[in-house]
DNA sequence: GCGACAG
DNA sequence: ATCTTGTCGC
């Protein structure tokens, strides 16, 4: 699929947070949703220890089935240091091509992190929904910011995300005692129907299939033979 | 000034 | 993200 530019690349944290300021309108926050998910794609990087070499994965699965469709894996570099609130510069030039790789065009991007749950609203989510046009949603693992009153324990519970007065996502539990995830929206889509997809993406484990898989698949890539 | 801080 | 042993719980 083909994935837009939009702007040129940051040199510095400042110039990298005027990117998001000015990505940012470009952001779709109105309707409810994709109206039909056939497919979802989850990404995810791994690192690798030491270096700025890593890998970025995307895994398309069938919505229903929760089966892979297709999969796309590039080995590339942190394109940028590790800042909280601009973490999306690191391993966006290599998502995007591996999303570029890509022959089905997904319905619905499942990131790995935040979307609107951001401090200036606009995380890796939002920049791929973005970039891509696609409906977005992101999980996150840990809170970057916002404050919650703790889920109920059974699968499904969740509670709102709150920062600076205005709820940016929710605290979501997708297994009865598990440590809850952090849902947000990210293009094209709002909080509801991510928390609905989120869930049914994981019936079994914390974390949605999706990632789950892009995560395995980012790892075992790392690991395999390194280019001559 | 002292914490907090996606992956 | 990644490095790591034992340990608590079902």
């Amino acid at each position: 699929m083909k994935v837009r530019t939009l702007h040129s690349w940051p040199a510095t944290a400042d110039e990298a947070e005027a990117v998001q300021d000015r990505l940012r309108p470009l952001l779709d926050l109105t309707g409810s949703g994709p109206a039909e998910v056939g497919t979802v794609a989850g990404l995810d990087v791994s690192y690798e220890e030491g270096t700025d070499r890593l890998a970025a994965a995307v895994v398309v699965l069938d919505a229903a089935t929760l089966r892979p469709v297709e999969e796309s894996v590039v080995i590339g570099t942190a394109a940028f240091p590790y800042v909280p609130g601009l973490f999306a510069f690191r391993e966006l030039p290599t998502l995007v091509e591996a999303l570029e790789r890509l022959t089905t065009v997904p319905d619905l991007l499942v990131c790995d992190g935040h979307g609107l749950a951001h401090p200036r609203r606009f995380g890796l989510a939002c920049h791929l929904g973005v970039l891509t046009g696609l409906p977005s949603l992101g999980v996150g693992k840990t809170r970057l910011v916002g404050s919650y009153d703790p889920p109920g324990e059974p699968r499904g519970s969740m509670s709102d995300l709150v920062d600076a007065g205005e709820v940016v996502g929710r605290v979501l539990r997708t297994q009865d005692g598990v440590r809850p995830v952090f849902v947000s929206a990210g293009h094209r889509i709002d909080l509801d129907t991510a928390c609905r997809h989120v869930l049914a993406l994981a019936p079994d484990y914390r974390l949605p299939e999706t990632t789950r898989r892009a995560d395995r698949l980012s790892r075992q890539a790392l690991a395999g033979p390194l280019p001559a």
